[in-house]
RNA sequence: AGGGGUAUAGCUCAGUUGGUAGAGCAGCGGUCUCCAAAACCGCGUGCCGAGGGUUCAAAUCCUUCUGCCCCUG
């Protein structure tokens, strides 16, 4: 099996330009890895490639859930795998593309999840209360006692008789991982100015057009450039705000994103960024595969 | 021009009767097996506008200068 090539880097540095580049290069087809992506009509906010960008080279898990539908890790994980199979035996090389580096990481390593969402929440018990049933079990996982989101997993993980945290640098395919990069001073530049240009784009628009699923719909209420919205159409907080909040939780997911990439995924191809000319980036990665 | 006010972290500001300074935001660093564009944790980064004076000791009191703000002409 030929190797997977991974692209991966901060929101905002130019991933998918190269990735469609490297996809005509290689007669690849594209793997989505970026979590807001897989759900349709988040298009501006989301960065999502139009399809006059894709230039015809086939996106696989992007615009496939509605607002309101449920998509976890362990549907991703299943999906991609799936769609490995399935292109290796068609022949063609896979490009996985994404910010979203757990995401990437469940997908591609041996990351073990259960299917089922019905999870007891435990809310009658503190964070510290959990802690404890935590530690009798197994003493030796550490978890901060103010992240209930992941004390509760924990505790269910091990209640169910699950794994957790086995085989996290355990790799299943061969896989090339390329890291864009540029300085923190450009990036925020550039993640400050993208913000703009979305709007100049219809952002707005986008956002009116979906202010009916906003009650109810889980990713319109997490998901960056969508969230900070919400007190826009609610609670009377003005535009300009929501465009700061929307550039400041780019910036700090950018920081967010560098902290998993540098300590979580190793073996990354890191490659600074030429915005002057871009060409001359793909060029420089281009060299340096295999085709 | 005269009178008053103000100058402290990148920004907005605290700072007690004088004991060389601390909050928020921004920023930086980290955790990571399904809410992950999430959730959580850690870190103050300073010629206290500049000079002079009083004092054992000055961000704090006095004085000169500079910048900004307000009032009067």
């Amino acid at each position: 099996m030929k190797e997977i090539i991974v692209i991966i880097g901060p929101t905002g540095v130019g991933k998918t330009k190269l990735s469609i580049e490297l996809a005509k290069y290689l007669d690849a087809e594209i793997i989505n890895g970026d979590s807001v992506s897989i759900y349709k009509y988040l298009n501006i906010g989301s960065a999502k490639p139009t399809i006059e960008e894709r230039q015809g080279i086939i996106h696989h898990l992007i615009d496939i859930k509605e607002l309101n539908d449920e998509y976890s890790i362990y549907d991703y994980q299943k999906d991609v795998r799936n769609l490995i199979k399935d292109i290796t035996q068609r022949n063609k090389r896979i490009i996985i593309i994404g910010g979203s580096g757990l995401y990437l990481k469940a997908a591609l390593y041996d990351y073990t999840f259960t299917k089922g969402t019905t999870y007891n929440e435990y809310i009658n018990l503190t964070n510290q209360e959990i802690l404890s049933k935590i530690k009798k079990i197994n003493p030796t996982i550490e978890i901060h006692p103010n992240n209930r989101k992941r004390l509760v997993r924990v505790l269910n993980k091990l209640e169910n008789n699950e794994e957790i945290g086995q085989n996290k640098n355990k790799l299943l395919y061969p896989i090339k991982i390329i890291g864009l990069t540029t300085t923190r001073e450009k990036l925020y530049d550039r993640i400050n100015h993208r913000v703009d240009q979305m709007f100049t784009d219809g952002l707005l628009e986008e956002i009116m057009s979906l202010k009916s699923n906003y009650k109810n719909s889980r990713i319109l209420n997490t998901a960056i450039g969508y969230k900070e919205f919400y007190d826009y159409l609610y609670n009377n907080k003005s535009l300009e705000q929501v465009i700061e909040e929307i550039k400041k939780n780019s910036r700090h997911y950018a920081k967010r994103q560098y902290t998993f990439f540098n300590n979580q995924m190793d073996n990354i191809e890191w490659y600074n960024v030429n915005f002057n000319d871009f060409n001359k980036t793909i060029e420089e990665i281009k060299t340096n595969l295999k085709k």
